[in-house]
DNA sequence: TTGAAAGCGCTAACAT
DNA sequence: ATGTTAGCGCTTTCAA
């Protein structure tokens, strides 16, 4: 690999002027940039990023802290988030943290060590204070961390309160809700959504409540249960896709049909929603735009060294398909 | 950020001294060991990893890079990958290629500017030459790019005959496929399995073969296609779970049902087909293994300064679910 | 057993 | 307009 010195060499000029061409910096004659041009072409020529990046403790690389790109959610965020930086000119770092404090820490030092520029966080557990401490651009996704910390983060409780007024509105009596960890904000917001809704209702018992965990096989679970102990119910919000799929498979499973029986509602709008059968119908993230929009954002942040205050909250949508 | 010198300060030592604690290596009496880590506690110092990599020529990093995370089968894979190699000190760079020849080379480029240290790759339109004339050992993912080019596949003919089997097993008289990419090694194999097991038979037309693209959109128009030509198809191999997925929603729309009228089995075991109903019947790849494998290979291979020239073939396996 | 110093490849003062 | 040089933080020879 030729360095800046064969570079200069070959081109019968100082190093500097390399450098100044390098980075359209300071004055070179037009000759010698010509030189210096040609030597690089000849000599193929690429600067050397670590060297540069020692220098400016820049790396021109952020990190993507996410619980677990397994999630169907992070795939989407991910390529948007690598898309948009890649564009920008930055590398991207993949964390997968699953929520483990011990893991987390661990990547922030790594990062630290090799001068990542700034990272974009999903992360329930990763504090205030660890973050303040870690000096680096931050944009968190999907939750908060800190107040003035830089967030993109979505109508969690209108959207779940769009979810369950169609529900009303498709002629469904008996709404319940399969709600997500109790620890994680947008679960909570979700489920005030739902108890904005019907909590008032004559009929609504806080048994509607089921707990899914976000995950499949204790939504499936939970909603046996709730549909043995209220086979009354006649519509389900689930607080996310993947809580929803669980919900229908346990409506099968029962015998029922999704929708004749139980309509259901999901939430996220992740690809999977399209591919089960009956397809779902779902408040949908603007996954992608969130993604492109971290990016961005922390770009900013990095580029001005100094950190934006600002949360930006995104709409969702209803997606209306088979399964209401 | 202290450095080497403020602990070479605070311990009464030289830099020299400090590094060789640092990577236990040359001498250094008991009593200066103790004066260097008592400093570097208190200090709290991290070595710079960027000023390590400008003199080692090395990283600790990799890159993975697949046609797009938002790919199913990759987000299991890129886990793996990452997990492995977290474990093992490395940290992952991730890149979506869209195999797209361009992006592909702009990735490359960054990774020597950067002293990555290996490559994890999934691509079809990586070349030998490409791949040669980058000097870092690399394994590929899926597929040989190169002769002697380290790789991990699977069994994909024996795969594709397991599953054609199978459905004759079930008593299925009318066999069709719903094929992937003619340029995919992987496609063009599964194809051929196919074929050894019911190209022979009477029945047997080249109709029965359809185009699928490895896609949903696709492969459920090439799916209505076929039954419409051929209603008395009453069994699919799709030559993937996205096809096969693509299948069963063909098949709902024509009015028929899975698996009494069209039995479907589908190939590689990604975690949606078993979200979808009916359950997908698939020939699981051991996607995590592979990920892990192929990480541990690189390792090797970054270790030994050598490239092994081994293709890793792992076994596949019939998962039996709801489908057939 | 330890330290001084060169060097990894680059950028930016500072001199000229 | 250009070159010389110090320095980013580390590792490793070489000498002591």
């Amino acid at each position: 690999m030729a360095s800046i010195k064969d570079v200069a060499g070959r081109a019968g000029v100082s190093v500097a002027t390399v450098s100044r061409v390098l980075n359209d910096k300071g004055y070179v004659s037009e000759e010698s940039r010509k030189k210096v041009q040609q030597a690089i072409k000849d000599l193929n020529y690429k600067p050397n990023a670590v060297a540069r990046s020692l220098f400016n403790k820049q790396s021109k690389t952020i990190g993507l802290m996410v619980p677990d790109i397994m999630n169907p959610f992070f795939p989407e965020l991910a390529r948007a988030v690598e898309d948009t930086l890649a564009e920008l000119g930055y590398t991207v770092i993949l964390c997968n943290s699953d929520e483990d404090t011990d893991k987390e820490q661990s990547y922030l030092e790594m990062m630290m060590q090799k001068y990542v520029d700034g990272l974009i966080v999903s992360s329930n557990t990763l504090s205030a204070e660890r973050v303040k401490e870690f000096k680096m651009p931050i944009v968190s996704m999907d939750r908060e961390i800190a107040k003035g910390l830089p967030s993109i983060i979505v109508e969690n409780k209108k959207g779940a309160k769009m979810a369950v007024s169609f529900l009303k509105e498709k002629g469904r009596k008996r709404i319940a809700h399969i709600r997500g960890p109790h620890s994680v904000g947008n679960a909570i917001d979700r489920c005030e959504g739902y108890r904005e809704v019907v909590g008032g209702e004559p009929w609504f018992k806080e048994s509607y409540i089921a707990y899914g965990n976000y995950d499949m096989k204790t939504s499936i679970n939970a909603t046996i249960k709730l549909l043995k102990l209220h086979p009354e119910i006649d519509g389900i919000f689930a607080a996310n896709d993947i809580s929803a799929i669980g919900a229908i498979k346990a409506v099968h499973k029962l015998g029922k049909k999704v929708p004749e029986d139980v309509a259901i509602v999901g939430f996220d709008g992740i690809t999977l929603s399209e591919a089960t059968t009956p397809e779902l119908t779902t408040i949908a993230q603007p996954i992608y735009e969130m993604g492109e929009k971290a990016a961005k954002m922390l770009v900013e942040m990095i580029k001005q060294q100094q950190v934006e205050q600002t949360i930006y909250r995104l709409d969702v949508q209803l997606i209306e398909r088979q399964s209401t």
